[in-house]
RNA sequence: GCCGGUAUAGCACAGUUGGUAGUGCAACUGAUUUGUAAUCAGUAGGUCCGCGGUUCGAGUCCGUGUACCGGCACCA
């Protein structure tokens, strides 16, 4: 007798060994249907899985995560076996999910095209028709591996032959095609009906741009045609927030072929980037920052002591004269450093913050350019702290709860935290590092915040704190950063005098908030998609007359509304009002003012807001109100 | 940097088998003096990304370079 507990509490007795999809038929045709998967005692098994103990089951159908999952892992198979198909020589390797779908990645030499996409697409839905059974089977290892190499499969080989000799795998099978996999997989390909195929892109095998680069074809798969389809609207909503299009509409900036990866910005754009500069500028003065200002060239000398030239060199921009060699700087930190080494520092003076706007160049590699989110000319709202080691927990503590603090005044509360480690090209001794990395731990635990552990991906000089944003089509952005630093104070010889008059080294804490301004414009920009806040808005308002006679009152708003700090333009072309609403509409600014004769009589300003709502008419001061409020 | 794609008027895009380069919006001129998301008429606007080749003839075909786009690797 077995037992099978459901989720519900109710249990169910069976006389023999039991599958899941049994299970699932003696609740209901319907259920048996829906079934994809079981979980038994917490452990995702196929549906044919057999139960011959009591357990406890729920039957995992396309309604829960965890299906949509299955569906998705399974239309990769499906993907590969149609790929197959048409492309005999090409060699599968992984094919993970991933959010929103999954990817496949082949060895194949004469590479895909889009027009093959098209036609895996349809091979995938003729193998959904023929309803194909999925099996599973196992294998010793070595057997895996003859397996494969038989069949010509010399990725997928290589893979096995890194399990452990004694694990037992398992495969597979639908239709001709077999590929490992811990599964679990739907029971058959007629479950899949909702997919498609979305790009191609190069790969590397194993992740490693020494290796060759593999064929990885992205596509999406939900549990139905609807879900598909809003998925596919939800794609095309966020392509229009893209900072590109939007900086182009609202003429914020541009860039152009003669200087790649550099942005011309365009009076709207600086306006937008000069606010969020003067708000970090604000942050500096009230949290004890000392702001300075560091030169753009510097002698290669200073790059190699502080270790860049040897780790960076190939990515720094240079130039010469009267036989020395200048490095553009990449960074402000030695430069703050010698700062910092002016004058005999004592114990008393410690923590010692710098800050500097400083715009660094970086000769990021061509492939990486992105709009203004990857540049090859940004600024950092830059700072280094000098501390001692006493004082580094607070520092940090300080500088996390102020980085929140900035990044829900600009809107953004979801932040991911991620910790990053020693890298393996690194300088200071293990020692070092153990203190630089349980320091940061301790803060981030401390104060009870959760966060992903990214090994090995440290600064040569120290490990890492990351804030971590997420743009409209949920690519991530690093923006904020916190590193400690125990070896570059040490390099470039910076002191200070403790208590016992011996001399000492600082601890140096790397710092940004909002990090390249360029790519935090970029970001706020697709994040409110360009219709920003009163307090963002690179143009807050614009006033528009009615008619020719109103032409002199408007101007005299305009200026008043100016001269008491606002930023205001107006438009006085001869056109009908509705057109001219429906222009600076479509700038999405805040508020669209307009004047005719019944203001002009009252000496007011009739207010309508963003998105069509109308506030009524007001004065000018009430108006200077409303706006502040906001 | 690597794989794949794209490059035509200020912007968004058409352009057939190689045969005089087009549409919409914007711009400009004129009329209209307007009350909350498009008034009418007219005019002008092109190194078809650069360089080289094939051809009687190239926006179109081939080679090459550059930039951009989607990924991968990278990101002090």
């Amino acid at each position: 007798m077995i037992e099978i507990t459901l989720p519900d509490g109710s249990i169910r007795e069976f006389d023999n060994p039991v599958t899941v999809m049994d299970v699932a038929k003696s609740i209901g045709s319907g259920l048996a249907k829906a079934t994809l998967a079981g979980e038994v005692d917490g452990k995702l098994v196929d549906a044919s899985h057999e139960i011959n103990t009591n357990a406890s089951l729920s039957i995992v159908t396309d309604k829960d995560e965890k299906g949509l999952e299955i569906i998705r892992h399974s239309t990769a198979h499906l993907m590969a076996q149609a790929t197959q198909m048409l492309y005999p020589e090409a060699q599968v390797t992984i094919g993970p999910v991933i959010d929103d779908g999954f990817y496949y990645d082949f060895s194949y030499k004469d590479g895909f095209t889009e027009s093959d996409l098209e036609k895996i697409e349809k091979n995938m839905s003729k193998l959904v028709s023929q309803n194909l059974a999925v099996k599973r089977f196992e294998l010793s290892r070595d057997d895996a591996v003859d397996f494969f190499k038989n069949k010509g499969e010399f990725y997928k080989a290589e893979i096995i032959e890194s399990i452990p000799q004694d694990e037992i795998l398992s495969l597979y099978e639908q239709g001709d095609f077999v590929d490992l996999c811990r599964g679990p997989h739907v029971p058959s390909t007629g479950k899949l009906k909702a997919f498609k195929l979305m790009k191609l892109a190069g790969a590397y095998w194993r992740g490693d741009s020494n290796n060759e680069m593999l064929q990885r074809v992205y596509g999406t798969a939900w549990s139905n045609k609807q879900d598909l389809e809003e998925y596919i609207h939800r794609l095309e909503e966020a392509e229009k927030r893209d900072h590109r299009k939007i900086g182009k509409k609202q003429n914020l900036f541009h860039v152009q072929e003669e200087a790649p990866g550099m942005v011309f910005w365009h009076e709207k754009g600086w306006t937008l980037y000069q606010i969020v500069e003067q708000y970090m500028r604000s942050i500096f003065r009230s949290n004890d920052y000392k702001e300075v200002h560091t030169p753009q060239l510097i002698d290669r000398s200073l790059w190699e002591k502080s270790g860049h030239w040897d780790k960076f060199g190939d990515a720094m921009f240079t130039t010469n004269s009267e036989n020395r060699d200048y490095a553009i700087k990449p960074m402000n930190c030695p430069a703050h450093i010698q700062i910092y080494k002016q004058g005999l520092k004592s114990y008393r003076d410690l923590p010692i913050r710098l800050a500097e706007f400083g715009s660094c160049h970086r000769n990021e590699p061509s492939g990486t350019l992105h709009g203004i989110m990857r540049v090859r000319n940004f600024t950092q709202d830059d700072g280094h702290i000098f501390c001692t080691d006493e004082q580094v927990q607070s520092e940090v503590s300080n500088f996390i709860d102020l980085t929140y603090d900035v990044y829900k005044h600009f809107g953004f509360e979801n932040v991911d935290i991620k910790l990053s480690t020693r890298p393996e090209k690194r300088v200071g001794s293990d020692e070092v590092w153990d203190r630089a990395e349980k320091a940061l731990q301790e803060a981030l635990d401390n104060k009870g915040i959760q966060w992903e552990l990214q090994e090995g991906e440290g600064a040569f000089y120290g490990p890492k704190i990351e804030f971590v944003l997420r743009d409209c089509l949920n690519r991530e952005w690093q923006c904020g950063t916190l590193q400690v630093d125990f070896s570059m104070p040490e390099r470039l010889e910076a002191t200070y005098v403790d208590e016992e008059g011996n001399k000492r080294t600082p601890v140096m804490l790397h710092r940004a908030i909002v990090g390249s301004l360029e790519r935090f414009v970029g970001i706020l920009i697709e994040h409110y998609e360009g219709a920003f806040p009163s307090w963002l808005a690179p143009i807050q308002g614009i006033i528009l007359n009615i008619s020719e006679k109103h032409l002199e009152y408007v101007k005299r708003v305009e200026k008043d509304l100016k001269d008491k700090g606002l930023r205001i333009i107006s438009d006085l072309r001869n056109e009908k009002i509705g057109f001219k609403i429906r222009e600076h509409s479509m700038q999405r600014y805040p508020f669209i003012l307009v004047v005719g004769d019944r203001e002009m009589e009252s000496d007011q300003i009739s207010v309508r807001r963003r998105g069509g709502e109308d506030v009524g008419s007001m004065s000018v001061d009430a108006f200077i109100e409303l706006i502040n409020k906001e």
